[in-house]
DNA sequence: TTGTAAGCGTTATCAC
DNA sequence: GTGATAACGCTTACAA
């Protein structure tokens, strides 16, 4: 069986012979390039057509300095999460001649002082950064140490102008604590979120902002320690209704600590929302399958990331820098949450 | 902003003149080509090291008319799913020189005709197709026709020879069956799945053939079309739970669905697995969340993915193919199923 | 075991 | 507006 095509490509000498010009002006037709007469334009690309001409990527990265390939580096095991992501970055490259390389690792310190490595290996011309490893100081201290452009999602930490695009965590959590006052909830228990993600303590201090506002004390058995994942939720659940006197509404910093939560109040015999609201945050996939649907601030990842992708373009393209972009949220009211029971 | 390194990157010429060796040398290093004396090796790679070298990609993929790119083209719509897939793929891609670039699709009609555009834009060296993709003869056609290497994962149509990694899907539905039959059912209703996915059939036999296998007949009422979403199982379960002699278990031909069939019993004040079992097939992360935890087939995606990649790179590189590649399938039995209701 | 020379298929420079 | 011609940094023959 072949390893190679079987056909030898056409090059751009061979458009250059068919349409009678040189090379540099085939070139140009296929870069945009301006101070070409539209009929030489068209007897170029007629040529490239008849000979199914494609440009060789790897001639034009070795000659033009840069490869079209960008890099979305992530350590978030949520796949759907993950997903969003990649779809908002493929999104914004769908068209343009850049490719997109997906570079999952495992926890911030597998990233840590490697990123320079990996860019030169896989020729990078940029990077897009997502939570949590778009905050790890080694990360960005090294990306901005070997110039490499890179755009951030959601950062909670400075000391980077690089162009980043986010999402206010702690005014989104301020309207939960609203949503629930509203309903009439005044024993509000929290399920915070993996202190290790910066947007766990934004969520948190929202709370403790909407409680405030609304003259509630913040009680500290109310607080309970997750992880970002199903089973800390469930875990954190349970001993929020264990309590002697226990809360009415639950906010879980993710949806998955909130599924886990339905789940431990659905084992205490707890029914949602008649006995118990559950608000948990992102809108990821889980919100809608679990029982019952999950109400939740919708986190526009995919947006973020197509936003952010837009910006990194725009800094390797033009040189031009939108330092900071921030994204509206939005609240979306399901079933889980319900009036304080009498 | 420096849109480019600020460094100038050093090349394989300066390595070679700071180990007193000629361009080729430094190249035999880099590629782990024999006859290279140790001791000639061990100053080439301290002089690269020196100068903190690293082949230039672009350059490397010109003169060896190979990019070390590889494409992992799907058209899924489960997160799931498709990080399970790049997972897998990665995983037999770290430590090599290859890269991996995701393509999704909407659907397959989207790739259909424009793989070899896309192949050749990106400059890929293979391919690795997905289900239901790689059972899309127009696809399949297209990269035969234009010679490039590709593997495919779980195919259910023939008519290539590309090697392939595959899970039984229809014994796996027959131990489904089995399991059911052994708890005492003899009603079990079935929820298929997406007709355009060529493991709906698969399964569907596989649930014939069990039921044949204890000589239960086949019941057309018991049979309900679903689309592999959620919604579709929703609905597929409200409508077989509202027959008038209703099934004891269900199989529902995947998870989504299977939690789709959870919450109509939910609804229809049908408690799980007392009144009804339900099984479902994947073993996604939804498995887990769903209450109860969901009975299920676990699908080996991402071995699949690993090894179909993996099979990719020997007909790549060694220009050898091993065709087929069965991998085993596993019941995980969790809290949706149980005995026949007395 | 090592080196020389000739590409690989583009883009960049600069002249016309 | 268009075209020579020189890079770009490496691999592949082929010599030595």
């Amino acid at each position: 069986m072949a390893r190679r095509q079987a056909t030898r490509h056409s090059t751009i000498t061979d458009v250059a012979d068919a349409a009678g010009v040189s090379i540099k002006t085939v070139s140009r037709v296929f870069n945009d390039e301006p101070n070409v007469r539209p009929l030489t334009r068209d007897r170029v690309l007629k040529a490239a057509a008849d000979l199914d001409y494609h440009p060789n990527v790897a001639a034009r990265s070795l000659a033009g300095r840069r490869s079209f390939l960008i890099g979305l580096a992530y350590e978030n095991p949520s796949p759907n999460y993950v997903v969003d992501l990649q779809r908002g970055a493929l999104e914004r490259l769908h068209g343009e001649r850049y490719r997109l390389l997906v570079l999952p690792f495992d926890d911030a310190s597998a990233a840590s002082g490697k990123m320079q490595a990996i860019a030169r290996a896989s020729g990078l011309d940029g990077m897009v950064l997502a939570p949590p490893l778009c905050d790890d100081p080694a990360t960005v201290a090294e990306l901005e140490a070997c110039g490499l452009p890179y755009a951030r999602i959601a950062p909670t930490s400075g000391g980077s102008h690089a162009p980043d695009v986010a999402m206010d965590d702690r005014e989104a959590a301020r309207a939960v604590v609203d949503h629930l006052v509203g309903l009439g909830h005044t024993r509000i228990g929290v399920v915070r979120g993996d202190p290790s993600h910066a947007s766990a303590g934004a969520r948190l201090e929202g709370y403790h902002a909407g409680l405030a506002a609304h003259g509630l004390a913040a009680d500290p058995a109310l607080e309970v320690q997750g992880a970002y994942t199903f089973v800390s939720g469930y875990e954190a659940g349970r001993a929020l209704l264990a309590l002697p006197d226990r809360p009415t509404a639950i906010f879980a910093s993710n949806d998955d600590m909130a599924a886990g939560v339905i789940n431990a109040a659905y084992e205490a015999g707890v029914s949602v929302p008649d006995q118990l609201s559950v608000v948990g945050f992102d809108d990821s996939n889980i919100a809608s399958v679990v029982w019952p649907r999950l109400t939740t601030i919708h986190q526009p990842i995919r947006d973020m990331a197509r936003e952010a992708t837009s910006a990194l373009l725009s800094l390797i393209d033009h040189e031009e820098t939108v330092p900071h972009q921030m994204l509206p949220f939005q609240l979306v009211i399901r079933g889980s949450t319900g009036p304080v029971p009498a």
